[in-house]
DNA sequence: ATGCTCATGAGAACCATTCTCGCACAGCGT
DNA sequence: ACGCTGTGCGAGAATGGTTCTCATGAGCAT
């Protein structure tokens, strides 16, 4: 969609990883899709699209992937964890929660709001998790 | 903290549930404690204190305090959820990572920010959650 | 006090995630 | 191109938090 890396790696990635036909399969799958998706989710999608690769290899290479930061982890309620590729910088994600497109959305007044919060009460080290749920147009439209 | 309901109950709890010695040994531990504890932390500190409740009814008790608006649940990055005791109206946890001492915030700001970044973009029923961490004087003083 | 429900609890079931361990292969030096 | 070597893979077992089952026990209205 972004174009410009179907072919050999644009980006060295210096990650020390060996690139294997599985963590290929699931980066190309994930830079397809647009909201966040379980571990589950996508071991099944790869399956389906003829790409098996093991469930345990599944959850390996994500979690590689979100040490290297090429990737963001979202808790959700229930307690399963979904992946999405995005942008490297910090920011934060606006999902709506009917058909879980993803929007990425980065404004340095929350960042300070949350810096101030923290020095205000003496806290150190201060760090947040800034989430926002919500219907997108086309699913309230969807919806009649 | 915020005063203004430490004494009787104000309002009736119009909850529809039953008031068992389990759950109000339950809510008496809650209102002592101070930072989020696991269901597991909590059974195990009931059986401590003589008052033993079976994990599944600690289980279902927190749910529905949950449902009830009288808990905070807080899922930490390894799936585990943690309860606490909070006020019933709309804020927000700042949170220390080191001891576990939690303050509320209730900043009509980022009430506001959350809003008009969903309206921005064209979501409806806009939520959002907010969570900050850092180390709080006590623990930085602490660490020498 | 009586009865109708809902709550309880011990253990099993569930399910996402992680671990085990033998085998395959990517990367690299020759 | 060839072979070494350590990393990655995969099937299944293990883990651990949470939920379900169901027979028993206890609120609460009458
Ligand atoms: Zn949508
Ligand atoms: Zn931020
Ligand atoms: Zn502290
Ligand atoms: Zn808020």
């Amino acid at each position: 969609m972004s174009g410009a890396d179907t072919g050999r790696a644009p980006a060295p990635e210096v990650t020390g990883r060996r690139t294997t036909r599985q963590r290929s399969a699931l980066l190309a799958l994930l830079d397809e899709l647009d909201g966040f998706r379980s571990a589950q989710d996508l071991h099944a999608l790869l399956r389906e699209r003829g790409d098996p690769v093991g469930l345990a290899t599944v959850y390996r290479a994500l979690q590689a992937m979100v040490d290297d930061g090429q990737l963001d982890v979202l808790r959700s309620a229930d307690g399963e964890a979904g992946y999405r590729r995005c942008s490297p910088s910090h920011h934060h994600h606006l999902v709506c929660r009917s058909c879980g497109r993803t929007v990425e959305v980065a404004d340095p007044p929350v960042e300070r709001w949350a810096a101030r919060v923290g020095a205000e009460h003496g806290f150190a080290d201060v760090q947040h998790q800034v989430e926002v749920f919500g219907t997108c147009a086309a699913c309230v439209a969807a919806r009649s």
